[in-house]
This record gives C-alpha cells, structure tokens and sequence, in this order.
DNA sequence: TTCGATTTGTTCGTATGTATT
DNA sequence: TAATACATACGAACAAATCGA
C-alpha cells in the first residue's frame, strides 16, 4: 500500500478545471488508503495548502464526492470517508419490497463459509486474472424476518482482498455488511450493479424457499464496485415472487 | 394557468438558505407553466435581480435542478428546461437489457388507443378524485424490434392533462413519449418509480410475447410523476423473462 | 471573416453565520 | 468562552462558448 503523499502540483494548463482535478486527487487517497471509512480527511484549508488551490475550489471537488455519498461533510467537525453503516445508508442499496410496498429489512442467517478455486464466470465477474490461482471466499445465506424466509443469499468474494473475513466477523455483523467489509478488509464498496430477473424456482431454492419448484421467483445478481470501478462482491439473491418484488425510484428533487 | 411573476421577496429571516428558496421558486415557475420544456429561462442576471440575491446565490439554486435533470446548461446560451429528447437522456429511464448484457431500444407499435372512466385502483395511482368523473387515455403498444415483439405496454394516463393527446400524435413521435407528452400537452415528466415483479404468462401475455402461457415473464409498472410528485402517467411493460432482465445501477462517479 | 456582446464556466478573496469541541 | 470547521452569501475577474452584426 502506496502511503507517500500526493503533493505534485496539479495541472493548471487547462486539461480539467481544477475542481475536477481535486476530485480525481481525493479519490486516489482514498484508494490508496490514506484516508480510511469513518475517518476525518483534512480540513477545507488543509487540503487548498496541499493542493495548492483555494478553499473554494477544494469545496467544489469535495462537493462531488458528498453528492456521490463517498464523502460526508458534518458542520463544525469536518468531512469524513462515509460508512455504510450510518443509518441512513444502511439500506442504501436494498431494493426488495413487500406486497405492502413496504421495505423489506431482513436477518441473515449464514449457512455455509468456505474458500475455493474462482470458477472462469467468476473469474470474469471479479475482474481476476485469467490464469494462475484464484481463491474466492464463499458465503451461503438466508435473509429471514419474523422467522419468514425473504431470500437466499450467495456471496462471492476476491480471496486475496478478504483474507480478515471469517464467519465469526459475519455472523457478529448487525449492521450492512458492506461495514463488515470496509471494518474488517478495508474495502469499500461505492458502486452497485443489479441484474433482475424472472425464472421458475430450482428445486433447491424451492426447498429453501417453502415454495413449490417451479413457482416464479426473482433473481437478483449484484456485482459491487469500490473506487476505480474495481469489482470487489458478486452476490444473487433468490426471492419467493409471490411475496416480494423489486423497487427502485429515479429522478425528483 | 396562473401568469403572475413571483416577485415576492424571498425570507431572509432564515428559514430556509436563500438558494433553497430559489430552487423552490424556479420549481414553481416550471410547474405554473411560466417556463416551458426547451424554452430558456432568464439569465443569472435577470433572476438574481429578480429574486434579489446574488448571482452566486442563484447559481447554487440551479445547480441542485441541473443534477436533477430537470434544467441543463449550456455554456454562451443560457439555462433551459430539459427536454426528455436530448439523445443523451433519450433512455433515461430504460432499464431493459438483453441476455447479453446490451441495453435493448425497441420501437412502439400503437395497437389501440380509447378513453374511459377510471377504474378505483387507477384513481388511487393517478391520484384523481374519489368521487365524481374522472376519465383516462388508455393505451395499448407492443414494443419491437426487429421484428421481435419484446414487450407488451399498457399506458393510464389522467384523460384531464392530456386532452390534446391522440393516437396519430403517439404513432408520429419517434423519440421518447415522455418528449411528447412534453410538446403536445406540457406534462413535464422528472420522476419515475418502478415495481418489478415475476411472474407466469398469462394467455393474452402469452400469445403478444410468442411464450406458451405460464411461462416465467417480468411485469414492470411504473409511476411517473411531474414537478410536486403529482402522479401522471402508470404503465406496464410485459417481457419474456428468458431473453430480457431489467438493470440498474446505483451510486459511483 | 472578424469582432464584440452575451452567457455560462471556473477561480479566487472575503465576510458572516452556525455547529462542535 | 474561545477556537475550529463547515454553511451560506456576496463581489469580482477572466476564460470559453455562442451568436449576430
């Protein structure tokens, strides 16, 4: 891990605004390391120094970041790395709604947590080499509320940036799991892709499910991404379509 | 259509941030119809002299509207409303991919177009009275591309905001609905909400979509709404679960 | 084609208010 | 209370894009 200090000039002949620069500056810290989740980044003043722009400016890149919920800015403290444990994000990414139209906020229970050899699909999802050893971390789980199972849950994890995981940490996470991730890995997921779709029930998930094989269901596949587009989680989640569907919400103020 | 120019002062007395205030006023401006789609607003000038605040202050409050979608700007001209034309949001709510990952853009093809009295649960969606007349534009299109039928498409909309709606103008526009629900009745769409459910082919779905009934299809409904979160138009898209999945993606830069 | 007026884009300096410690 | 840090607000300057004379 790269510690040293970005403190090269930047390029003030008219490539990118500097504003944009700033933002590109902060995103590489923060890659890098140098500023961890939860932690205070340096002050307005701090950074225009280092930089070697005005406050103003430092504002603007910073105010992208904020808008793109990577940085969180609390008046009279500072700005700070967000966590995905904060209340507000906690289900920042949950998409899965009851017939209600309510949110559905479940448990997890873990079934199974193992390592194995990444399969090619995996290798390509994660962005792994093609060739040599690729270890991925496994997790089976169920998602249930009020003794109700909502979903199956696999999760696939690049074994080299997860080697702290273990299912002792996940069962000891109540909150998002991406907190787990950015506690215990320091990997911090920024970006999520969701593919939905239709299918029938296999037999295995009908079992796990308490519906009959062959009843509808929904399949969610997530590829999570951290800084730099990196994919860092590939994780499907199975759904009993009679009970809940896939909401998402787009533009307005 | 109420003209008057809001020239009140805005509360200095704190309330609300002066460029909160201005976001609020130029929302209304638009929905009062003063601004339309396409049209350009007055200068930075002409509202900070207008409301009586900075250009700096006006400048934050457009800026909120343009990461909105609902303003763009352009450097030399000036600020416009947005047009859901604009090659660049032409798809911007378009969530349909194919098996191969690639985003899929059929044409509509207008199978019939009437109008009727609103059932109860229509009334609920569209938000229109409980009791009294209320009448909405129904429509009817399959969605194709080459010469694949990809989904069937089921429009409600409130027959009061869309008297100048007719089936000639849906079968000339080329471009996004949503641009011509624009230009020809002034319904500025900037919110959708989605609902996306699994299910099996009933017969009609069936014989549209060419699946034999039962099987597994994705019933997407949607609620768009314009400035105030007013509700105006539901629809339904049908789709073969095995060749079409819905995306989306949240959060990165 | 050149030139100038207009409008937004970017950057800076400064001042005051408010939340936190 | 005092110091610190972000939030809001204003004024100014120059750059870049646009458009019409």
């Amino acid at each position: 891990m790269i510690k040293r200090r970005t403190a090269s000039p930047l390029d003030v002949s008219g490539s990118q605004p500097l504003y944009r620069q700033v933002e590109q500056r902060i995103l590489r810290c923060l890659a890098e390391g140098e500023w961890k989740s939860g932690e205070q980044i340096p002050t307005e003043g701090q950074l225009a120094e280092r930089f070697g722009v005005a406050v103003f400016t430092i504002r603007a890149g910073i105010a992208e970041l904020v808008a793109a919920n990577i940085l969180a800015r609390k008046q009279g403290k500072g700005t700070f790395v967000a966590r995905h444990s904060r209340l507000r994000q906690r289900h920042q990414f949950s998409h899965i709604h009851d017939r209600d139209g309510r949110q559905v906020l479940p448990d997890r229970r873990l079934v199974s947590f193992g390592r194995s050899a990444a399969t090619r699909l995996e290798r390509d999802e994660l962005a792994l080499p093609a060739t040599g050893r690729a270890v991925v971390c496994r997790l089976a789980m169920l998602t249930v509320l009020g003794g109700e199972i909502v979903s199956t849950l696999d999760i696939v994890l690049p074994g080299a940036l997860f080697q702290r995981l273990t299912a002792a940490v996940i069962r000891a996470a109540t909150e998002n799991l991406y907190a787990a991730y950015q506690d215990t890995c320091g990997v911090n997921v920024i970006r999520i892709e969701e593919h939905v779709h239709a299918a029938l029930a296999s037999g295995r998930e009908a079992r796990a499910l308490r519906v009959r094989a062959g009843a509808p269901v929904l399949r969610v596949e997530r590829i999570a991404s951290t800084y730099d587009g990196v994919p860092v989680e590939v994780r499907t989640r199975v759904l009993d379509a009679a009970r809940y569907h896939y909401r998402t919400v787009e533009g307005g103020i």
